[in-house]
DNA sequence: ATGGTAGCCGTGCTA
């Protein structure tokens, strides 16, 4: 079967609910990861998974906060015992296997910590946070290597030169610095495979997120590629296509991100 | 070099 999962930092679930319908419509996912779903599990609007069929709801929230959540077609089981990402319990991850029609996938949706403003884990212990973020989640595939596996979400991190806008002017702003692009290489380099860049030359332009501080996002196209897709090697082979929605940047009261889907046979 | 906007919840924090 084919199987298409979506990843989506949707800033406020309960506030943009409304989009999931166009989401679905647009993508036809199977599987939809969020984050920055900003609601605890108490106040999760169930109801929402219900009115797009999508029946099988993992969610790990808090206050005012992160959150992620995994909506999904098919039957989900929660990984249970997924580490405490630097004994924060911040809700930045969610484990699960997907019962597919052959055997199960395992999803991991993560959102990784922003870093603040300045690239210096001296001066900034949410730059140290993030560091430290990449290099747990390293050690942790390293030690337990992925297989027949899926990691999205946002990851708040544009490794390649064109995943940002201008290379020069960003190297020293967090998200592409060298030593956050090191990290990820580092986890990525843990069994992962980029599915987007799988389709998609390192020399062309590729952005999921435009700043909210912009008074005309689509003209100045300053965005950056922070949302990513990998597959672990046994599944990059399976790979047939992806979707960036671009079009969500444009939607009423949108989210900062823009969705992004790959579809594999499983 | 700076400021710009959005969401949550309180008059600031995080992104």
């Amino acid at each position: 079967m084919q199987l298409t999962i979506a990843t989506w930092n949707i800033n406020s679930l309960r506030l943009r609910q409304a989009h999931l319908h166009k989401l679905v419509a647009e993508l036809s996912p199977d599987v939809i990861c969020l984050q920055e779903t900003k609601v605890p599990d108490e106040l999760f609007p169930e109801g929402i998974a219900q009115a797009i069929n999508f029946p099988h709801v993992l969610k790990r929230g808090m206050k005012g906060y992160n959150g992620v959540a995994i909506l999904s077609r098919l039957p989900l089981t929660l990984a249970e015992n997924t580490p405490d990402w630097c004994g924060k319990s911040d809700c930045r991850h969610l484990s699960a296997e997907v019962a597919t029609g052959g055997a199960p996938v395992t999803v991991h949706n993560f959102y990784v910590p922003a870093g603040g403003d300045i690239p210096d884990r001296t001066q900034n212990e949410k730059f140290a946070h993030k560091l430290d973020f990449l290099a747990e989640t390293t050690a942790h595939f390293a030690k337990y290597p992925p297989r027949r596996a899926v990691l999205v979400g946002d990851l708040n991190i544009a490794p390649l030169e064109h995943d940002v806008w201008s290379h020069k002017q960003l190297l020293g702003v967090v998200s592409h610095t060298p030593v956050e692009v090191e990290g990820l290489n580092a986890w990525m380099a843990q069994g992962w495979h980029d599915a987007v860049r799988h389709f998609v030359p390192p020399a062309e332009k590729l952005y999921t997120w435009w700043s909210y501080r912009n008074r005309d996002w689509a003209a100045s196209d300053r965005g950056r590629r922070l949302d990513h897709i990998w597959v672990t090697q046994d599944l990059s082979a399976e790979l047939k296509s992806y979707k960036i929605l671009r079009e969500a940047r444009s939607w009423e009261q949108p989210s900062d991100h823009v969705p992004v889907a790959v579809t594999l046979s499983v």
